[in-house]
RNA sequence: GCGGUCUUAGUCCAGCUUGGUUAGGACAUCAGGUUCCCAACCUGACGACCCGGGUUCAAAUCCCGGAGACCGCACCA
């Protein structure tokens, strides 16, 4: 990686983008609308890459069950998930210097109200909170203006009636929350399990900025796991807990310090640093994502979410952050321990119960002693009292009962006195097979255009004044250039001919036949192609090709009848390019 | 939302101060020629003044409004 670069990564990040197709501001011709992007060719292919990646390591490798549900989401939904309360901000604006706050955190700083009891109240009531400890503009002293709420989910009617509210969901999690019965159905009813989502998500956000970095229409990758709270151990843990998790701790942030504590995931589990082992392999997991698509692993780190920073709903969070040229620390997945927090609330707002059946391993029988009142024996004695009697009777402590004939040879319930024959004492026993409860979650949530920006941006090199496009090989968006060296003497019909032998493979191939080779080499070199197969005369003689690499631009030469193996092998990462045939000497 | 800077072909930039014929260059793209293993060369083609209004005989240029971009502030569950 260069770190020499002149101008920034990100202007010309954006530039390459917008001239190659990877990606552009959308609605140009009307002047565009901030917030939302168009994909091109090269960017839509890269993007599906890395979420086919995505789908590689948790769908296929973890067995994470996929599912897709719709955008607009009905407005009980986001009542009972807490998004419509916690999704609007109140905020100030001061009349003087038109500067605006957050109500809520000026309550908090000034008048030591505490988040939990700002974020309760009500607009009149912050309104009067604000006037009672005289706040005013921390910048200029000046008044505010009364406080309104800009409520960041876009907002929309279902159907031709007005009552029936819609919200655009801000993120993919709920879709997976509403329908958990049927998915653990799916899961053949057996914890844990996980369901993931990639699909697009709205945010309207304030004012969007830094391109991919903050959209208002975006793709999220959710991923909801579920788990059994007392059985929180993670069976996959094995597999990553020697792998360092790069941590800044809420201790470090509050004392300004940027330090990170390297740590394994077993230390960090045992040091309870990270309080769930499901979260803590989710985050190692994440690690391997990053740097499979080409982020290495001193450029991320994981951020501990301070107390005020955490989503209402959860109770530990992490920010997996990636160092970018421009932007500093930027989050590029969030990891957030959500307890039982969501399946209880829409098990509370609907009714229906997400609860699921735990069997215990052996039953639990129990013995108690009960009182039985013997009502035969009481109805000739207490009349219309009996039923009253014996009521009280079966409310009573066994044990006092027993006692109490054992010593004075009656019992008073309340006035009445019961003589031993009047009841059953005897010892019960009850089964209990299982129980029912809500599983817990942990959630990792990646931003797909955040990665997307991220895998850009680290393929980012220069060499000799030319841009190269370093993508990993197995999310490159064309992975094989084919070259006739000349367009004539029948190289070209030879070149046609390999790039249908190679898709027909399921290699993604471009075949490129203007310019001067070098010109190919370099348009390819701007695209992240891999590896340029290049046909020339000693192909029509002897059956061979050149293969170029786009990193070291050394070449290698093979028999034309191998290459679909050996790029099969190269593409599954099996080999390298020297693997690939014999080097020719430039 | 505020303040600063900015918006001209696919991309990057010049022209604007001082209004005036056909808005100039580089790269990219396409066609033809030539060359043939790292952006060679020649000929030609394609292609733009962010939008709306105003001033003026005349606006890329001056004025007003709007949209968008970047930076800083604020916001980002």
């Amino acid at each position: 990686m260069d770190d020499t670069t002149k101008i920034d990564k990100f202007t010309a990040i954006n530039e390459l983008a917008r001239r190659r197709g990877f990606f552009w501001n959308s609605y140009e011709i009307y002047g565009g609308a901030g917030g939302f992007v168009a994909y091109g060719p090269l960017g839509t292919r890269l993007k599906q890459n890395i979420e086919n990646k995505l789908r590689d390591i948790f769908v296929k490798q973890v067995g994470i069950l996929e599912m897709e549900s719709p955008i607009i989401t009905p407005g009980k939904v986001f009542e009972a998930s807490g998004h419509v309360t916690n999704f609007k901000e109140p905020m100030v604006e001061c009349v003087k210097c038109n500067k605006r706050f957050r109500a809520d955190h000026l309550l908090e700083e000034y008048a030591k109200i505490s988040s939990v009891d700002a974020e309760k109240m009500s607009l009149d009531e912050i309104q009067q909170a604000l006037e009672k400890h005289g706040i005013k503009c921390p910048d200029c002293q000046g008044d505010f203006n009364p406080p309104q709420q800009f409520l960041t989910m876009f907002i929309t009617t279902i159907g031709p009636y007005s009552g029936a509210t819609g919200y655009g969901r801000p993120e993919a999690a709920q879709g997976i929350f509403v329908e958990f019965n049927r998915l653990y159905a799916m899961a053949r009813e057996k914890l844990p399990f996980g369901v993931i989502q990639i699909g697009h998500a709205l945010r309207n956000e304030i004012s969007p900025r830094q391109g991919l970095i903050r959209l208002r229409e975006f793709t999220i990758c959710d991923l909801e796991f579920f788990f059994d709270p007392e059985e929180p151990c993670c069976r996959l843990l094995k597999e990553v807990e020697n792998e360092i998790l790069p941590i800044l701790l809420c201790e470090s942030r509050l004392k300004c310090c940027e330090d990170t504590l390297n740590i394994t995931v077993r230390e960090a589990l045992d040091r309870k640093i990270v309080k769930s082992e499901w979260q803590a392999f989710f985050m190692a997991m994440a690690k391997k994502l990053l740097v499979e698509i080409g982020v290495p692993p001193e450029k991320q780190r994981f951020i501990e979410k301070l107390t005020w920073e955490k989503a209402h709903y959860s109770s530990q969070s992490f920010d997996q952050e990636v160092l970018l040229d421009r932007h500093g620390w930027t989050e590029v997945s969030g990891h957030a321990y959500r307890t039982d927090y969501d399946l209880g609330s829409h098990m509370k707002a609907s009714g229906a119960d997400m609860r699921v059946f735990k069997e215990y391993a052996k039953p639990v029988e129990t013995e108690q002693l009960a009182v039985k009142p013997v009502m035969a024996k009481l109805g000739p004695v207490f009349k219309k009292e009996a039923g009253k009697v014996g009521e009280l009777l079966a409310k009573a402590d066994p044990q006092v009962v027993k006692a109490a004939f054992e010593k004075d040879g009656f019992y008073m319930a309340d006035t009445y006195k019961v003589l031993p024959e009047h009841v059953d004492i005897s010892s019960q026993k009850t089964v209990e097979r299982g129980k029912r409860f809500i599983p817990h979650v942990v959630e990792p949530s990646f931003g797909s255009d955040r990665l997307f920006y991220v895998a850009l941006e680290y393929a980012y090199g220069v060499k000799d004044d030319r841009v190269v496009m370093s993508f990993p090989r197995s999310i490159a968006p064309t992975q094989i250039g084919v070259y006739p060296l000349m367009n004539k003497d029948g190289l070209e019909e030879k070149a046609l001919e390999l790039q249908k032998v190679l898709t027909q493979e399921g290699f993604t191939v471009e075949l490129d036949e203007t310019g001067s080779i070098g010109r190919r080499y370099a348009r390819a070199d701007e695209a992240g192609i891999p590896l340029g197969i290049t046909i020339d005369y000693d192909t029509l003689s002897e059956g061979t090709v050149t293969i170029r690499d786009r990193d070291s631009w050394q070449q290698v030469r093979s028999q034309i009848k191998n290459l679909p193996e050996l790029l099969h092998k190269y593409f599954q990462r099996k080999i390298n390019f020297e693997n690939l045939g014999s080097l020719v000497e430039s």
